[in-house]
RNA sequence: GCCCCGGUAGUGUAGUGGCCUAUCAUGAAGCCCUGUCGAGGCUUCGACUCGGGUUCAAAUCCCGACCGGGGCGCCA
């Protein structure tokens, strides 16, 4: 049975132990040698004293190269000179796999390595353990929302992801080849969510990819991520959706904090649970919050990233790292968002997380008169969304739902500079590969 | 897509017309050292993104391509 670095006990100390990982470090002083292994939980000491092991096992050690994969037998010894507190002295040592050299990039190196050389060598960097928590973070995220909605009564659904339009227009689509008929890979499951609020699966949600073609080149636009999509049907308001996303959202939070402690540790995020209730902006008050700090932008202009920015740092001046922004006007909000009649506002929501958009959504319109209505005027091709439209014809209850970026709410939440490093191999206009 | 900045050993950098046979660190190869943990000491190795141009002379100046960083836009 094999031990790693985390599960060597005091109970271990003097047996015979097998652990296995890759030589991080070897420190040769002649008449002693170090052997530092990694593991996925951490590293352990192999300490080769010339004089106790064998001349074979002093050579293999002394030439190892750096990231060889070795499985090394050995007697646990505790050492008030280890950080660990025990060491291993080596009976065997098994090189399962060497390293060539140089390496493409240092793991435990004491220079910088920028962030496209990092993704060039992705399963390099994740070696080092402060980026491959990251992702075990996010696994937790995953496992959390999961946990609070079937809690929730919702039931998890998985849309099509090759389809033949698009829920906001051709444009941002990415079009394949589907024997010989034009396709394009979703950039929402947001019409089939829809269409399920007729059937009495009132309650939906699903996490999956969801790709945009936008030409978009920041640190928070990819152009493949992972969308968690929720519909709720009979609702009152959409007062009813935002309050599910809170709860998810503070969940989410406060458990992170506890299970992915360790995690947390080694990434060095602080991470803080918002306070709640989220305040609730309406559209005009964050236009004029943002006014009255200088910022120059006229009613019915969207927020832009540096609105959004300062609106985030006049928020936390008063400890809110989480808000809602409500009643966008009509116009900028897709065709199935519900129009707050006699104004030029929306029933729909955004949910800021300090400064950057990560959800929105709103309650739909549901009133199969009014949503052709919409459809129209935004300019929609009614026969491609016939399909959708039907679902709205023989009894459609009134529903709200959301969407929200899983990879930057996981960004905020541990305070990441580029949404790229909650992705293990992102896609963005410039990358392809690896 | 726009604006600004950049591309130099495996990695990260210094060098902005001749002093470059290109700096430093890290790394790699090797040697010395019995308690290292950013080990230390010594030796060696290794680079100017590509294509044009200007000039007696280009890593350095100009043009183009490709790639990257920061910001914006589009957008979520």
């Amino acid at each position: 049975m094999l031990h790693d670095s985390r599960s060597i006990t005091v109970n271990d100390y003097e047996k015979e132990v097998t652990v296995e990982g890759w030589a991080q470090e070897v420190r040769n002083l002649g008449g002693i040698s170090f052997l530092i292994l990694r593991d996925r939980y951490g590293v352990v000491q192999i300490t080769a004293p010339k004089k106790k092991i064998t001349p074979e096992i002093m050579q293999a050690i002394t030439s190892l190269s750096r990231e060889s994969v070795v499985r090394v037998t050995g007697t646990v010894r505790a050492s008030a000179q280890v950080k660990s507190g025990y060491e291993i002295i080596p009976s065997a040592l098994i090189v399962q796999s060497p390293s060539a050299t140089p390496l493409p990039m240092g793991v435990v190196d004491k220079v910088d390595v920028e962030m496209d050389t990092r993704f060039n060598h992705r399963y390099m960097d994740l070696r080092k353990p402060e980026v491959r928590s990251i992702f075990e973070i996010k696994s937790l995220t995953m496992r959390l929302i999961d946990e609070y909605l079937a809690d929730n009564a919702f039931v998890e659904i998985f849309t099509p992801k090759l389809v033949a339009s698009g829920a906001e227009g051709g444009s941002t689509l990415f079009k394949v080849d589907y024997f010989g008929k034009v396709a394009y890979l979703a950039q929402s499951p947001q019409l089939y969510k829809q269409m399920l609020m007729s059937t009495g699966l009132d309650r939906v949600f699903e996490i999956g990819p969801a790709f945009r073609a936008e030409p978009s080149d920041t640190a928070r636009h990819v152009s493949e991520f992972i969308s968690f999509d929720g519909e709720m049907a009979h609702i009152d308001s959409q007062e009813d959706v935002m309050a599910m996303i809170e709860g998810c959202t503070q969940f989410v939070i406060s458990e992170v904090k506890e299970r992915g402690a360790r995690a947390l540790e080694m990434i060095g995020s602080e991470v803080v649970l918002p306070k709640a209730p989220y305040p609730i902006l309406s559209y005009e008050k964050a236009v004029g919050m943002v006014q009255g700090a200088g910022f120059k932008i006229e009613l019915g202009e969207d927020l832009g990233t540096e609105g959004e920015k300062l609106l985030g740092d006049l928020m936390a001046q008063d400890g809110n790292e989480m808000y809602w922004i409500v009643e966008y006007p009509e116009e900028a909000k897709p065709f199935y968002i519900m129009e707050k009649d006699g104004t030029p506002y929306s029933y729909s929501f955004d949910l800021d997380y300090r400064g950057q958009e990560i959800s929105s959504g709103g309650q739909r319109e549901h009133r199969y008169d009014r949503l052709v209505q919409r459809m129209e005027k935004k300019g929609l091709e009614l026969s491609s969304f016939e399909f959708y439209l039907n679902s709205f014809a023989y009894g459609m209850p009134a529903h709200g739902g959301w969407g929200l970026g899983v990879e930057r709410m996981v960004q905020k939440m541990l305070g990441l500079p580029n949404i790229r490093e909650t992705i293990l191999f992102p896609r963005d206009r410039n990358r392809l590969v690896p």
